[in-house]
DNA sequence: TTGACATAGATTGTTAACAATCGTGAACTT
DNA sequence: AAGTTCACGATTGTTAACAATCTATGTCAA
């Protein structure tokens, strides 16, 4: 017993499981009885696995992470708020574990932080958080687009201009925090058009960090990114010219930067004497 | 009650605290008590609150999620290998939770995969994702080494040689799991010394996968990084020649790719023939 | 007016028991 | 020999009660 326990504490290691015809794992067994020692090893278990390829596999808390990213993109969730789980417990219908699963998830993703003993609030970036942000944008997203424009990706091109054609749809009806979100995933997309799974989830990121920065150091006309600029780096792509894609998207991060007032901090609801009158 | 349910519903909002005078408080509270209606607003937690820099904050599930990626970045737990609650339990000796916890954040990192209803298992990566790992580190490197031989970052320079000086001493010994881990993180250094923290995790979570990879498809020659290409690297970085040190990382990404077999896959310990014998 | 306790209340952290699910191995059928 | 069914055991998921912590408010002294 204690044995087995050091073998785990060094290697962390277990019987995994692989499918394998039931007759030769039977003939395995009885072959090799004695090496079985202590572990179980099964047989129907082997053989009867088939991927399950997890369909209908995320009625869970993603449910909730996903509302409170969709809240924090659309800045209606201020930084700094207080999430508190019973507030989200009654608001989602869900059980405390739930709440606290999804919590921790969103804190990883940094878009809240977790006080021990005092709960979780929106994350509120600084002036330092938000520079790394647009340094980092700046190093990712320049290759990318480079990338985009360069290789012959034609079908995921499709989701981009149908995305733009939201964002006009959106401004047309003039809806703000649809507006704001669209515009935010508009550089998400851009990396999903890459097909790159780890790009997207860094853009992801990234953009969802300048939604609640924009929120705090910008003002309230430059909330969102200006009109047209998205569609001119989307033409550049589509006619394969990746200096101009590169170039646009630089001054388009620039645009967005210089936007910001780094000084002049707004708490929009950090600040008493907003909601004390 | 439920119109409060209501507001939260679509705001997520909460009071929040701000330090504040004490009889600046109480003012406004005399002031405006009309307006606090349902809510509460706190005195004493307004002026008395300090920013207590949650120094000695993580004492937590932090330790066993240092712990697992340790052992991955070491290739001592390979891919596939089921992580029990109940054997992570007694060897760390803690509860439940915490390992639960660490176990969500693992698997929010990549690390791990969580199978509802069947457990944890140290992630898989199939010949699709290695290669957006290695797309998505040939796309961010590169300009990454490129800002380091540009910026003068004299100081974090430091580390890095620091760190090179341990890959040589562990070389000389000969100590294996210690060279692969050390061989990884010097890309998550390289990481660092540009001082942003968004690129040093992007970075740290894609070194892990390489080296979930390089387990699963290399040989076992070369688990680790050849030796002279790191100084090199920091040769090019110190003599501020971006050029040569953007085609050092290059080439240094494409020797550990083309090291790899991609079709005949290893299963270390997903193969049941290397344990009945 | 300001600051310092102290108590009451609310919120979060933890634990342990219970419920649901799945893997296991045997018996049984073809 | 190969496949199927079924109950048992083990593992994970969930819940609710309890413990620990922090916040809020009043009272008291300076």
């Amino acid at each position: 017993m204690s044995t087995v326990l050091a073998i785990w504490s060094t290697i962390f290691k277990d019987l995994p499981y692989t499918p394998l015809s039931l007759s030769a794992v039977r003939r395995h067994m009885l072959l090799n009885k004695s090496i079985l020692k202590g572990h179980t090893v099964s047989v129907n278990s082997l053989a009867n696995r088939q991927d399950k390829t997890d369909l209908s596999s995320e009625p869970d808390e993603n449910l909730i992470v996903e509302r409170i990213y969709k809240a924090v993109m659309e800045q209606r969730l201020a930084p700094n708020t207080k999430l508190s789980e019973a507030r989200l417990c009654e608001t989602f219908g869900v059980g405390r574990m739930r709440v606290r699963r999804a919590l921790l998830l969103l804190s990883s993703q940094g878009i809240i932080d977790l006080h021990s003993n005092r709960g979780a609030y929106v994350a509120c970036p600084d002036k330092a958080e938000a520079n790394d942000v647009f340094a980092a944008r700046m190093l990712i997203e320049p290759p990318l687009v480079r990338q985009l424009a360069q290789g012959p990706s034609e079908i995921s091109l499709a989701l981009l201009t149908d995305h733009i054609a939201l964002e006009d749809a959106a401004r047309a009806q003039n809806e703000r925090t649809e507006i704001i979100r669209l515009s935010g995933e508009f550089h998400t997309k851009l990396a999903q058009a890459t097909g790159n799974n780890f790009i997207s989830r860094m853009m992801r990121e990234l953009v969802t960090r300048t939604s609640l920065i924009v929120g705090l150091f910008g003002s309230s006309e430059n909330a969102s990114c200006p009109d047209d600029e998205h569609t001119k780096i989307l033409q550049a792509i589509q006619s394969r010219d990746p200096e101009q894609a590169e170039k646009l998207l630089m001054s388009h991060l620039n645009h967005i930067q210089s936007g910001l007032d780094m000084e002049v901090r707004q708490q929009p609801q950090d600040d008493l004497a907003a909601i004390l009158g």
